[in-house]
RNA sequence: GGUGUCAUAGCUCAGUUGGUAGAGCAAAGGACUGAAAAUCCUUGUGUCCCCGGUUCGAUUCCUGGUGACACCA
């Protein structure tokens, strides 16, 4: 049986430099379950493999999209089965790297087939958000899908909008579409989660935004500045440069404010998967037991 | 040195016409099916600066002290 071996855990614990020895260990590829490095114009501010780990081993997805394309969750399902069906014909064992747990369900589990949606009707139904609150969208997505009404958080704008732009293009209420199986893939899955005591990671968080400083993360931020409005761009990081660039706060407070939010998306990174049962734990310096693991 | 203002949660501050107090941020926990590094939810006991006085009762009023800030010398 084909196995792939899914490396996972908070941001800064040392996925990445492990990932390379794992792929030399197993011969095998990495490909990347990051939701952000998977953009080639933001590589300081993702802490994107160095260019000598990306030539070591091959690399599936970073840097291989653009901030311009609207990349998705539901895409990166399409993208990574496939992928990972073809090298499987070549590979017994494959490995997969990566925080982004919405995309780290999307291939062990996958998510359910919905159409796509329109651009311009999201960017509608975001207007009348604005314009007349979240109210008025749960009153109408009560209407169409009382069912999905119930099932989702309706204090979240996000979900409120996403479970009505559904309804609307594909003409039929969301929860009919949202089936909730996990679909069977024929291979194994193996999840390693790395972690560490909460003070440490923390350290390493800090540290690592400074090196990104240090690394010209400002200047990749000027870059962007003006395409700011992107989803890809509302990204720790980039957005509190933004606010910097903007004079709303100073350079000092906006380096706090990565720090600080990235040890919240760490957090969110922890809860998310402490639901994982099937999870086996290490400490990042564990190697030779993790190489036992595999 | 003098005068004035202030001293309350880790931080910034609100408030109590005298009946021992609450917001934002932080912190902690949680949710999550195409924006996911996104978005959202939950959790607030702290010598109310210290000594004394008035009072049934003081964090609140009064005397003194300490500290910070401002102005005047």
């Amino acid at each position: 049986m084909k196995q792939l071996v899914v490396l996972l855990g908070a941001t800064g614990v040392g996925k990445t430099d492990l990932s390379i020895r794992l792929a030399q260990y197993l011969q095998c590829p990495i490909i990347s379950s990051d939701s952000r490095q998977i953009y080639r114009e933001m590589t300081v501010g993702t802490a994107v493999p160095t260019a000598e780990q990306l030539r070591s081993v091959q690399h599936y997805f970073i840097q291989s999209r653009s901030v311009f394309d609207d990349y998705t969750a539901g895409k990166f399902e399409i993208d990574a089965t496939e992928l990972i069906e073809k090298l499987f014909k070549t590979h017994k064992q494959l490995l997969m790297v990566g925080g982004s747990g919405l995309y780290i369900d999307a291939v062990c589990r996958g998510i359910d087939a919905i159409p796509a949606t329109d651009k311009w009707l999201r960017q509608n139904i975001i207007e009348r958000y604005k314009t007349e609150g979240i109210e008025s969208l749960r009153f109408e997505l009560k209407r169409l899908d009382a069912e999905i009404y119930n099932q989702i958080d309706i204090k979240n704008p996000q979900r409120v909008m996403r479970a009505l732009e559904v309804c609307m293009t594909s003409g039929k209420p969301y929860s009919s579409l949202k089936q909730n199986f996990a679909k069977t893939r024929d291979f194994d899955i193996l999840k390693i989660g790395i972690q560490l005591n909460r003070n440490e990671l923390y350290n390493r968080i800090n540290r690592r935004v400074d090196t990104m400083f240090e690394q010209g993360l400002l200047a990749e931020a000027k870059s962007l500045y003006a395409h700011r409005n992107i989803n890809a761009l509302k990204t720790v990081g980039y957005k509190e440069i933004f606010e910097y660039f903007d004079g709303k706060i100073s350079l000092a407070e906006a380096i706090e404010l990565i720090k600080r939010n990235t040890r919240h998306y760490a957090k969110r990174q922890i809860s998310w998967f402490a639901r994982y049962s099937d999870i086996t734990w290490f400490q990042p310096n564990e190697i030779e037991k993790i190489l036992e693991k595999l």
